[in-house]
DNA sequence: CAAATTGTTCACGAATAGAAAACATCGTTT
DNA sequence: AAACGATGTTTTCTATTCGTGAACAATTTG
């Protein structure tokens, strides 16, 4: 059927102009990259103010995002056990391993980083949170591809392959042969895909269904973690399969 | 002129339901509460969940908030320039007074917590963040209302008084009494008003304009905070003033 | 296994969303 | 200071579409 109420759907990409792009918006800007009128978009704001999602600047009269989607980001959260139940883990693992940990899910064909415990170190590499990423992109994200069905994966791969450094991955096949490695080891490792001089290494949570529900990944400098690489692993690998029998998987 | 766009307001009233509802629900649960058919209702979550506002558990077929309302309210955290400001300043009252501070800034006629330090005491009053609540209920909030226009504060007070304990404000003459006393003190100091045992100090930051464009606020046990009252209050005003000269303030 | 309740689809008439243009309100330029 | 150009705002109007109500399908429940 696909017929879905247009208006709703403006202004929902309306407020993902937000996501990249200045704080402050006017109308004549939204209209063009929306590509409606100005009358049109004006009409939005005033809804979407009411709402309390858009706020206007009342010395420049532009328009930002409003503290509604603040408590509903909130909310999106503390909806989620997994973060509550991973964070003591994720705490853990830090301690032990003195590296960026990382937990990861999944979100359609993305992938979002919902908790995450800095690196100790003054020197390190950290993440942002609550961010959108393609699921093939990071050694956290491929983990939670590689255990959805082939079919699935082809999907996501068709959508294009974005590179981020002359290390990451640049074709389908590539990366579904880096997905079948996952599968047999059981984990992901990997360095400079995403960012150079970074190396990470990522393992799956399942769930009492058997299905992956996120996956916790330890990031860092190559020259600190590449050293200690088969102690960080070590710790990874116990901590998932201690979250994963207490989440009732039994394997 | 208003006349706004209705199913827009539908989708956001429909959003705004999960704030205060388990963490999923289903069509016609919603359709009860938004007074909508059921149809108008799938067809609203349809939409919503194509733009990644709402998610369908697959299981149940019930609905959740979607992960875009995560990144678009960490986006409202990163628009806030006060926030990265303030933190420096918080944390160094924090570990001065051994007591929760947090950030207070007004949403039309509400208020909210935009950041939080907790203090670092094993017993401990802490507060939820990012959550909307009445501008005459908390001392953080109040402050922001004082030095508003009468006119304004009689708009909030006319919405209705909700009381939360048997020492909270009950009429709009108490409370703007307590403001004028907040414009002539330059701060604000109560008890019990929000929880019983708990006391809370609080002050505005000026901004360049002269306005008022944030509180911060000390709060926590009240027989740990009113025998050191003094003191906590000297550091509070002296926060308070060094920032607002730093926002550009000229008293 | 029937009954009830859920989410989903459909067809249609009333309501309105969106375009286009005129208006108002700034800041800038001449 | 006046004219300009940009902005946000309002208005008018009709093709569009939104929302209803009922039928459908797919569960769960007694």
């Amino acid at each position: 059927m696909d017929h879905f109420l247009s208006s709703v759907r403006n202004s929902c990409r309306l407020l993902k102009i937000f996501l990249d792009a200045p704080k402050e918006l006017g109308v004549t800007e939204l209209s063009k990259r929306l590509q409606l009128s100005k009358g049109a978009v004006h009409k939005l704001l005033a809804t979407l103010e009411a709402e309390g999602f858009i706020r206007q600047n009342e010395k420049t009269r532009q328009y930002t995002l409003g503290y509604t989607l603040l408590e509903l980001g909130n909310k999106v959260l503390k909806n989620h056990d997994i973060v509550d139940f991973a964070a003591p883990y994720i705490n853990r693992l830090v301690s032990r391993t003195q590296e960026l940990v990382v937990l990861c899910v999944q979100d359609v064909t993305d992938a979002i980083y919902v908790t995450k415990v800095d690196s100790p170190h003054p020197i390190r590499f950290t993440v942002e949170t609550h961010r959108r990423f393609p699921l093939y992109s990071t050694s956290a994200s491929r983990v939670l591809l590689a255990y959805k069905p082939e079919s699935f994966q082809d999907e996501v791969l068709a959508e294009g392959i974005r590179t981020y450094t002359p290390y990451s991955f640049t074709s389908a096949d590539e990366i579904k042969l880096a997905l079948r490695e996952i599968r047999e080891r059981g984990y992901e490792f990997s360095s400079d895909r995403r960012n150079v001089g970074v190396t990470g290494m990522a393992a799956p949570l399942f769930d009492s269904t058997g299905e992956v529900a996120a996956s916790v990944s330890v990031i860092g400098p190559s020259d600190r973690v590449l050293p200690q690489k088969d102690a960080i692993l070590r710790e990874l690998l116990e901590t998932v399969r201690e979250m994963s029998a207490e989440l009732g998987y039994r394997p």
